[in-house]
DNA sequence: CGGGGTTCCTGGCCGC
DNA sequence: TGCGGCCAGGAACCCC
């Protein structure tokens, strides 16, 4: 599933290809989430940035000109993105648009749980999560202090917190069980110390940070644009591992729901 | 406006 | 072999 690390693999990728390019035409499939695919023909990409998991495609009105829209692409669970053909086993193309250099950016999301649309540049008002995005994990603003205290702005989980994308941008699943299992903070916890807060920020801005230096997670679906892997699955020390040892001390690691999503986390290292 | 519940989706896997 | 049931889960959306 897409997190950070890989939004920010597939932006770095993609850039080179698309940068300049003009959009001739577009197809969608025809549900609404995909349909805003249309709303940016004649335009033309002058730059692909990245907030959170959104990426960002600046769209102006002809080549060099200020940005006026934008292009924002959430690719949900299995959402794959790439400039070139699309070959015959991509049977889930929810979108694609025809570059001025004749290749296609393709869409291909087999559950359909990403989501696009087009908007005036810079307003975010139409897509909630990100008008609320929390900091990215390596800006200035995020430090051990924002993070204790957007925590403290709220009574649920620490879990359940780190996924809503508010005290920091682009945590998933997998990143914030890491995340949490490093900081040996319990996931079911629904305040954290100062302490906590500092262990909790490290290990933010090292699983990140990590993630993006081996090219994102490839657990199944994830691929980037030019159709490799990731290769950050063979560094997870607690997602997915539950019933397995502890990587630290060995005690059998533990999992549960926590609203609707499988929590690891080590009932020694990560006591409540 | 925060928070809880629901919904969107397909494919892989399991058991019968 | 076929098939029903279950599971993976980010975020929009509705409602209180």
């Amino acid at each position: 599933m897409p997190e950070l690390p890989e939004v920010e693999t597939i932006r770095r990728e993609l850039a080179g290809d698309v940068d300049g390019r003009s959009i001739v035409e577009a197809w969608s499939h025809s549900s609404a989430k995909f349909t805003p695919a249309l709303d940016a023909v004649g335009a033309t990409v002058i730059g692909l940035g990245r907030r959170g998991k959104y990426l960002l495609f600046d769209l102006a009105p002809a080549k060099g000109a200020t940005p006026d829209a934008q292009l924002i692409i959430h690719l949900g669970m299995t959402g794959q993105l790439w400039v070139g053909a699309i070959p015959e086993e991509h049977r889930h193309v929810r979108a694609k648009w025809l570059l001025d250099d004749g290749r296609h950016l393709v869409f291909n999301d087999t559950r359909r749980f990403g989501r696009l649309r087009v908007v005036p540049h810079g307003d975010h008002s139409s897509v909630t999560t990100l008008a609320q995005l929390g900091p990215e994990p390596d800006a200035a603003e995020f430090t051990p202090a924002s993070l204790k205290a957007s925590v403290a702005a709220s009574s649920r989980r620490i879990k359940t917190q780190l996924l809503s994308q508010r005290p920091v941008a682009g945590l998933g699943n997998i990143y914030a069980d890491e995340a949490l299992w490093r900081a040996r903070i319990n996931p079911s916890r629904r305040a954290i110390t100062g302490p906590d807060a500092q262990r909790l920020h490290l290990a933010i801005t090292e699983v990140i940070a990590e993630g993006i230096a081996n090219r994102g997670t490839t657990l199944k679906d994830y691929r980037t644009p030019d159709g490799g892997t990731g290769s950050n699955q063979h560094r997870l020390q607690c997602y997915g591992r539950g019933g397995q040892p502890c990587r630290s001390c060995g005690t059998e690691l533990r999992s549960r729901q926590i609203d609707q999503r499988t929590t690891t986390w080590c009932p020694a290292c990560q006591r409540s």
